[in-house]
DNA sequence: ATTTTATCGATAAAAAATTATCGATATTAT
DNA sequence: ATAATATCGATAATTTTTTATCGATAAAAT
């Protein structure tokens, strides 16, 4: 429905978004329904009807019907294909403590395109153990895995004070892209894609908020 | 420094670089510095050095000197103070599975302002057990004990089909903030303040990121 | 003392993202 | 068949966010 590696510019923003109308746009076709509209979408994700209708069509050829809608099947196809839903890349996780561990129970990134083949830890009691589903390796061998095993994705659960340490680690190995969850800024090439998943910020942001709430109804 | 209660105008972006912000000034006077320039700052964070000095003078009034840069001390002052991280508000932690048992055991929350109170499963098997200091209670008491103890944030980790009732069952018992880790879009009056933490939206911007790098540099 | 330099603060410009407007169109109901 | 209505798609306007510019100033160097 598309052509292939169109230009890709598509907003940080609406990238964040598109996996909440393909969740939604799921949830409707478990309900039976076949058609979708930009309207019932924007309500549904509290977001406005015409920027949902710019997102989708920025990923999507799929032309929403008046009256009716968008194909919902047809919709779902196209953005999984842009996201990369459709083939998995594999990823390795550093850090098998709290976060580490839960993220590896999650399971769920196989929906995502996310394989996740391996698991490190230094922690000598964990070595060797099995942590649902993946070996814990020794962290002095997840340079040298990636490298043999061509791992272009890494997620890091260790203490802040290890992060970069890792980071390098796993650029060294050859990983292009970094999915930091330690409180700390990595300081890495431009050619590295990374993510850090902030959560002091996430709580900052609804903490003023509920702030605000608080306030303004004193 | 700052007058009580200021409009509070500050963008969600810039609120969520702040606590960034903080943790680089306090490895700064870890190191025993004691001034901080933004050109510095953003350095370190990889942004543009204005706006850094936008987003402080937005919450701080402390000045910086030209050639010497800004009292690092004082402006951890004003940013903790401005973030409410001077005075902890209480939480409690609904689902303690995986990511549930992740965050109680980050204990780290504390500098962030909050004081998990609370955790509660349905899980027989853990009602009762104590997860990291905390006595996990039984689901269907959350409403009264957010009620009688007036707490005014709800941390939701449970599985996405229990979310939306989950989150009706807080905001009942008076909950006003509701900070959701499960994959699904909570429908909530506008008088709840809502953070919905999207993995998948994160890993959507990091994969799309890796495909461009890698097409690039073919 | 004077010059040099780094950095601030304010204002302006640019870019990005969101929201509004409006004609067109397909379905449903009369 | 015709009218009414919901909804699309495109364009335009607004708002928000980021980046650039430039004079002023304080410390360091000569």
């Amino acid at each position: 429905m598309k052509h292939r590696k169109e230009a890709v510019a598509v907003s940080k923003a609406t990238l964040g978004r598109l996996p909440a109308y393909l969740r939604t746009l799921k949830e409707m076709q478990a309900r039976g329904e076949k058609k979708a509209s930009s309207t019932a979408l924007a309500e549904a994700l509290c977001l406005n009807a015409v920027q949902v209708r710019k997102d989708l069509a920025l990923v999507s050829s799929v032309a929403g019907k008046p009256k009716l809608g968008f194909d919902i099947a047809d919709l779902i196809e196209d953005i999984n294909r842009f996201l990369g839903y459709d083939n998995t890349t594999d990823a390795v996780i550093v850090g098998v403590g709290g976060l580490g561990k839960a993220l590896l129970g999650y399971g769920g990134f196989h929906n995502y395109g996310l394989n996740i083949v391996a698991a490190f830890d230094t922690n000598a009691k964990l070595i060797g153990k099995k942590v649902c589903g993946v070996t814990v390796q020794s962290g002095a061998q997840v340079c040298e895995f990636v490298r043999t095993m061509n791992v272009k994705i890494g997620i890091i659960c260790v203490p802040k004070e290890c992060a970069q340490s890792v980071a390098d680690e796993l650029v060294a190995g050859g990983v292009r892209a970094i999915w930091n969850f330690a409180p700390a800024h990595l300081q890495l090439s431009e050619r590295i894609a990374v993510k850090n998943e902030d959560m002091a910020g996430s709580l900052a942001i609804l903490s003023k908020r509920l702030e605000q709430i608080l306030y303004n109804e004193k």
